[in-house]
DNA sequence: AGTGAGATGGCCT
DNA sequence: GGCCATCTCACTA
């Protein structure tokens, strides 16, 4: 096992967090044994004043009510219907920022299409739902926790920062530059789909 | 390549 | 009732 991310990594300012978080392992158990991805893509939302954010100005709900517990609990939330999307609560308890993990590159898995190349997709591909709202990813006995890549799984990559995907609505955020992803890596998400031949 | 709409349901004012 | 931190497919050209 490779050492796993202590809480205090996840109450660091919210786009320090993302940007780290890259290249990260993301780990979920679940009948079948552990599950190893690696993080290629991430999104800061900062709480009050990010009209983006479900907790902007301090709304909270029973939605979005994870997100005000300690940096390093796990936020859920459904979406169009049909998707979750999961999310790392950082910073301290009351503070209400989060990192949106968009897309990540199964360890296992290699070789297969990208199935996690997307935040509805990476949920249903790792079975992530709202069981998972609110859950601690520091405690041992965690079915979802993160952790430092070992040796062979560090790559050398460009990371690129632009505006987050999606939020049109937010127009005075929609320009943030809070996405961060591994330039060119094949799992990140909004790619073309393959070219017929 | 770029645009648009449908699926589908819970959340929020 | 309208809006969504999505995804996929069909359509334009």
């Amino acid at each position: 096992m490779g050492r796993r991310l202590p809480a205090r990594f996840f109450k660091a300012p919210t786009e320090k967090v993302a940007r780290d978080l890259l290249g990260k392992i993301l780990c979920v158990r679940t009948r079948a044994g552990v599950s190893r991805s690696r993080i290629v893509e991430t999104e800061a939302y900062l709480g009050a004043k990010d009209q983006a954010c479900h907790s902007y100005r301090n709304r909270k709900t029973d939605r979005n009510k994870a997100m005000y517990l300690r940096g390093g609990h796990g936020y859920v939330y459904f979406v169009y219907g049909m998707h979750f999307c999961f999310n790392v609560v950082t910073r301290d308890a009351g503070m209400p920022e989060a990192v949106l993990i968009r897309a990540v590159e199964p360890l296992d898995d290699e070789g297969v299409e990208p199935m996690t190349n997307g935040p509805g997709k990476l949920c249903r591909h790792l079975r992530i739902d709202r069981r998972h709202d609110g859950l601690s990813l520091t405690r041992r006995d965690s079915p979802i926790w993160l952790e430092e890549p070992k040796a062979r799984e560090i790559k050398k990559e460009t990371i690129h920062r632009g505006p987050r995907v999606g939020i049109d609505g937010a127009p005075e955020a929609k320009d943030w530059p809070l996405r961060f992803l591994y330039e060119g890596n094949r799992y990140v998400s909004k790619k073309p789909r393959p070219r017929s031949m």
